[in-house]
DNA sequence: AAGCGCATCCCCCGGACGGGTGAGTCAGGG
DNA sequence: CCCTGACTCACCCGTCCGGGGGATGCGCTT
């Protein structure tokens, strides 16, 4: 049996959720509430295996309050519903610990599916979502491929660089003196075009 | 008509991905390549929809390859094929430019529905795929926590650190001097447990 | 009113860093 | 055989940065 718990303002779309949920085969609903401020103080309690969260909630978002669910429950398991959303709005929800990420005008059985998908340990989301989390590595190794003509050493150097390591640190790690090591970075920045360390581990890792 | 180009070494396998195309309407098979270095010079005037690729291969890998493709064609969709893998082969792929990632053992009608979701402009994974690249967005949104301690003005100043700006230019962007952003630094760097810029920043943006 | 956190600014110091120049070795290609 | 590119090391110089002080004012809590 699975636990569910719904947090979303709209009550017809609130009502028809919960009407879902106790209308199926191995689903429960532990409570429906219509604000983050509401549904806090009572899922300790609760303990629902699986979270049902509107994005846009007035007061306290839909993020923060997955933020603090994930904190104190990490093995509830978060569905996130939403309108049509943009790239950030999607990133930051996951980045909080959502699971899942659903466009809202669903069909029911597909709500279902990724109700019961989640909770497996899978990650349901819709092609729209599933895209923009496929370019944004995309992105990441076209930002990557800026170190293609870096020589065997300067791609050593970089991958240290990026870790946060002083020059006399690389060096110890390549078995080479600082002033090579020196040396290296200038011709990271050149190709890079950049002029600090900085600005180098900005752009290998992105931002 | 969906045109396909498939790059697979294990000769069943590419024989039996090879009937299953041919024998569906709207998919058309243009070849089939046992290697990497087979399939790319004839690529460019193929021109395929959809790369099927093995991750996998003998000589040039599958991973080399998409990058090759997607630089040339970027309009070609690449959906992986894989045996099991671990994160770090699923990102590197991701980050070379592959739309969609499979586990071989899959059904035929799912691998069919997986080409034509991929051509759609959808990104079609195995639910394990899904869950590391979920999993990815948590440690992330993990990492970026640490900066929850800090103040409004510190997160300014982490921001545009993270951005590669020095102090100065810091300062002129929040509108105060240098020197205010260097304690500013100091407090970032105590709460965040480093002891430079670039320690500062790979904690940040994760690496 | 007193205390506290925050933000702002200031001074000082030693070491790290960015940039310029030069130079030796070694492998591979013309 | 010489030339080139990669890798290595060295020295110099001016700036930037990290870390240590201290100071003021503001708003909020107690």
């Amino acid at each position: 049996m699975i636990r569910t718990v719904i947090v979303e303002d709209n009550d017809p779309l609130r009502q028809w959720l919960a009407v879902l949920i106790v209308g199926t085969d191995g689903l429960e609903n532990l409570g429906a509430f219509s604000s983050a401020e509401a549904a806090l103080p009572r899922l300790g309690s609760l303990r629902p295996d699986v979270l049902l969260l509107d994005r846009h909630l007035p007061g306290m978002s839909g993020v923060q309050l997955a933020r603090r669910v994930k904190e104190r429950f990490p093995a509830t398991q978060i569905l996130m519903l939403t309108v049509e959303d943009g790239p950030e709005e999607i990133f930051e929800a996951l980045e909080a610990g959502a699971s899942g990420y659903l466009v809202k005008r669903q069909s029911p059985t597909a709500i279902l599916a990724a109700i019961q998908e989640v909770h497996r340990g899978g990650a349901p989301m819709s092609s729209q979502v599933a895209r923009l989390v496929v370019e944004h590595f995309h992105a990441r190794g076209r930002r990557k491929a800026v170190a293609d003509d870096l020589t065997a050493r300067e791609r050593d150097t970089l991958e240290f660089l990026a870790k946060g390591y002083r020059t006399k640190e690389i060096a110890r790690e390549l078995g080479v003196t600082a002033d090579t090591i020196h040396t290296h970075l200038r011709h990271i920045y050149e190709k890079l075009h950049v002029r600090s360390r900085g600005e180098a581990i900005a752009r290998y890792l992105g931002g």
